[in-house]
RNA sequence: CGGGGAGUGGCGCAGUCUGGUAGCGCACCCGGCUGGGGGCCGGGCGGUCGCAGGUUCAAAUCCUGUCUCCCCGACCA
C-alpha cells in the first residue's frame, strides 16, 4: 500500500496537520488559534478526562465550577502573576452595549478568582486542606498556536488547593504529579514522561516551586505534559486567605495548583502516531474493534452482526462496519487512519474456515484466529498492544536521550532530543545561553530519582531539549 | 516586532517570467461497472484569480498602493 503520511522529522509539523485533519480528531477555528474538537477527537477526551478524575478525587479534591470572566483587579493582586499573563490577556471591555465600567478578562487559569473565594470560605483550620478541581476552558492569547499543543483557547482541569502547613502543600503537590498525571499518562496513554523540578526561569508566574511531567516526541522535541505548582503564601496574602489554627493563632494557608490540558491528545499524536496515522491505546480508545465485512451476502452480514453483538455484550466497545458503498480498501484506511486498535475482516471465506483475520494497529500485523476464540483473544490482545505501545514510547524516550559533558557538547545533542547535563556545568547563565539556541531546561531531576528540592545538591541534573 | 513566503472553485495546486477563451488533482452530484488494501469508465455542478487604482484593443499575468494569511524567532499548558 502507498505511504500516505511520512512522519520524517523534518516534515512532522506537517504530518502532524495532516494526521489530525484526516483523522478528523480536529480542525482550526475561525478565530486564529482556536479549536474545533471534533467527535472522534472528543471521545478520547472524555475517556481521558475520566481517567484523570477518577484519580484527581482519590486525593480528596471535589469538583467546583469558576466564573470565566474575572475582574482584572483581581489578576493585579499578585504582582509576578500578572506580569507573567498580561501579555496574553483577552480583554472584555464592552457588556449589555455599553463600556464596562471595569474590563473583565477572560481567566487565563483560575488561581485569582478561586482564591477570592478561597478566602470567604476558609476561617479555620477545620476548613483545610481545601482541594478543589475544575474542568473548563481557558484563554491564553498565543502569538504561534498550533491545534490541541497550543491554543488560545483549550480546556484543562485546574486543581487548587488550600494547606495548614508547606509540609502539606508540598506532599500533596508531588502527590497529584505523581499519583494523577505521571499515572494517568503511563496507564492510559501509554507516554513515559519524565518528572522534575521547573528552574526559576520556566516556573508557573507566581509559583515558588512549579513540578513537570515531560514528554519526549517523536522528533525528540518535548512536551510539558502536566505542571503542578507550589504557590507558597503568595496568593494566600494577596486574597487575604487566613485561618485561626489550633492554638488560635492567624495564619496564611499554603498552597497548590496544578493542570492538564487537551494537550495531551496532542502528546499521544505524536508519540504514537506512524505512518498510517493515529495509533490510539485501547484504554482510550472510542471504538477498540472494528469488525468489517469483506463482499457481503453468504450471511456475510449476519454473522459479523452477531460477533459485534457478542463482543459488545462482553463490554468491549466494538462498531459494525458494513458499508457497501465504500470500496474495502478505503474503509479499511479509514479505521487506521483513526487509530482504532483491533480490525476484525469477516468475508465468505472466514465463514467457510470458521476463522477470522485480526489486524493489530498496534503492531501493523495481522493474524488469523478461530472465531470462536475471538471472544477470549480480544481483551488480551488490548492488554498486549497498551503494553506495547508504552513498551515503543519508552524506547522512544530511552533513545532520544542522551548525556552530555560540557555544555557545548549539549547544545549539539539537544537537535536529537533530550540531553541530560549535571547542573552545576549549566546553570542561570548557561540557561540563558542555551536559550538563545531553541534550546530549554525542561526540569531538574536528581540522579538518585528523589525530588530536587535545591538546585545546588550534589547529583542533580537538567534535562534540557527543544520544546513545543 | 524582526526575517522569509503565499493569496486562483469546498481543499491542495499549476498558470504570472514572455499579457490573448481560467486549468489540474481531490472532494461533491448523475449513470454504469466493481468490493479481499485509498477501484474503473463516462457525464456534470462549482471560480468577479485577496482588494483598490493604473497601463493596454486586451490583465490572474505588467505597474502602484493596500489588506490578509502562513512559516522561522520572541511569548507560552
Amino acid at each position: 500500500m502507498a505511504t500516505v503520511l511520512t512522519p520524517q522529522e523534518q516534515d512532522f509539523p506537517r504530518w502532524y496537520q495532516e494526521v489530525i485533519a484526516k483523522s478528523q480528531l480536529a480542525e482550526n477555528g475561525p478565530v486564529r488559534g482556536t479549536m474545533v474538537i471534533r467527535p472522534w477527537g472528543y471521545a478520547i477526551w472524555e475517556r481521558l478526562e475520566a481517567a484523570i478524575d477518577e484519580r484527581i478525587k482519590a486525593t480528596g479534591a471535589r469538583n467546583a465550577y469558576f466564573p470565566l470572566l474575572i475582574p482584572e483587579a483581581f489578576l493585579r493582586r499578585e504582582a509576578e502573576h500578572v506580569e507573567g499573563f498580561s501579555p496574553e490577556l483577552a480583554v472584555v471591555t464592552h457588556g449589555g452595549g455599553k463600556t464596562l465600567e471595569e474590563p473583565a478578562v477572560v481567566r487565563p487559569t483560575s488561581e485569582t478568582i478561586v482564591n477570592s473565594s478561597f478566602a470567604r470560605w476558609i476561617s479555620s483550620y477545620r476548613d483545610l486542606p481545601l482541594l478543589i478541581n475544575q474542568w473548563a476552558n481557558v484563554v491564553r492569547w498565543e502569538l504561534r498556536p498550533r491545534l490541541f499543543l497550543r491554543t488560545s483557547e483549550f480546556l484543562w482541569q485546574e486543581g487548587h488547593t488550600a494547606h495548614a502547613t508547606r509540609e502539606e502543600a508540598h506532599a500533596y503537590a508531588l502527590r497529584i504529579l505523581d499519583e494523577v498525571y505521571e499515572d494517568a499518562m503511563r496507564q492510559e496513554l501509554a507516554i513515559p514522561v519524565y518528572r522534575g523540578r521547573k528552574t526559576e526561569r520556566e516556573k508557573f508566574a507566581g509559583a515558588e516551586i512549579s513540578w513537570s511531567c515531560e514528554g519526549v516526541m517523536r522528533d525528540g522535541k518535548a512536551l510539558q505534559m502536566g505542571t503542578s505548582h507550589e504557590l507558597g503564601q503568595n496568593f494566600a496574602r494577596a486574597f487575604g486567605i487566613q485561618f485561626s489554627d489550633d492554638e488560635g493563632q492567624l495564619r496564611h494557608v499554603w498552597q497548590t495548583s496544578w493542570g492538564a490540558s487537551t494537550r495531551l491528545l496532542g502528546a499521544m499524536i505524536m508519540v504514537h502516531g506512524d505512518d498510517h496515522g493515529l495509533r490510539v491505546p485501547p484504554r482510550l480508545a472510542p471504538t477498540q474493534v472494528i469488525v468489517m465485512t469483506a463482499r457481503a451476502g453468504e450471511g456475510v452480514t449476519e454473522a459479523a452482526k452477531t460477533l459485534a453483538d457478542d463482543l459488545d455484550r462482553r463490554g468491549i466497545r466494538v462498531q459494525l462496519d458494513d458499508r457497501g458503498e465504500l470500496s474495502l480498501g478505503r474503509r479499511i484506511v479509514d479505521h487506521e487512519l483513526r487509530g482504532v486498535p483491533l480490525r476484525v475482516e469477516l468475508g465468505p471465506r472466514e465463514l467457510a474456515s470458521g476463522q477470522a483475520v485480526v489486524a493489530r494497529r498496534v503492531r501493523g500485523a495481522k493474524e488469523t484466529i478461530a472465531l470462536g476464540a475471538l471472544l477470549e483473544r480480544v481483551p488480551q490482545m488490548f492488554d498486549e498492544d497498551q503494553q506495547e505501545l508504552l513498551d515503543q514510547a519508552t524506547a522512544l524516550r530511552d533513545r532520544r536521550t542522551q548525556r552530555a559533558e560540557t555544555l557545548e557538547q549539549a547544545k549539539d545533542l539537544a537537535a536529537d532530543g533530550f540531553v541530560r547535563i549535571a547542573w552545576p556545568l549549566c546553570g542561570d547563565r548557561g540557561e540563558d545561553q542555551l536559550a538563545k539556541s531553541g534550546i530549554s531546561v525542561r526540569c531538574l531531576v536528581r540522579n538518585d530519582g528523589q525530588p530536587v528540592y535545591d538546585a545546588d545538591d550534589p547529583g542533580v541534573e537538567a534535562l534540557l531539549a527543544r520544546a513545543y
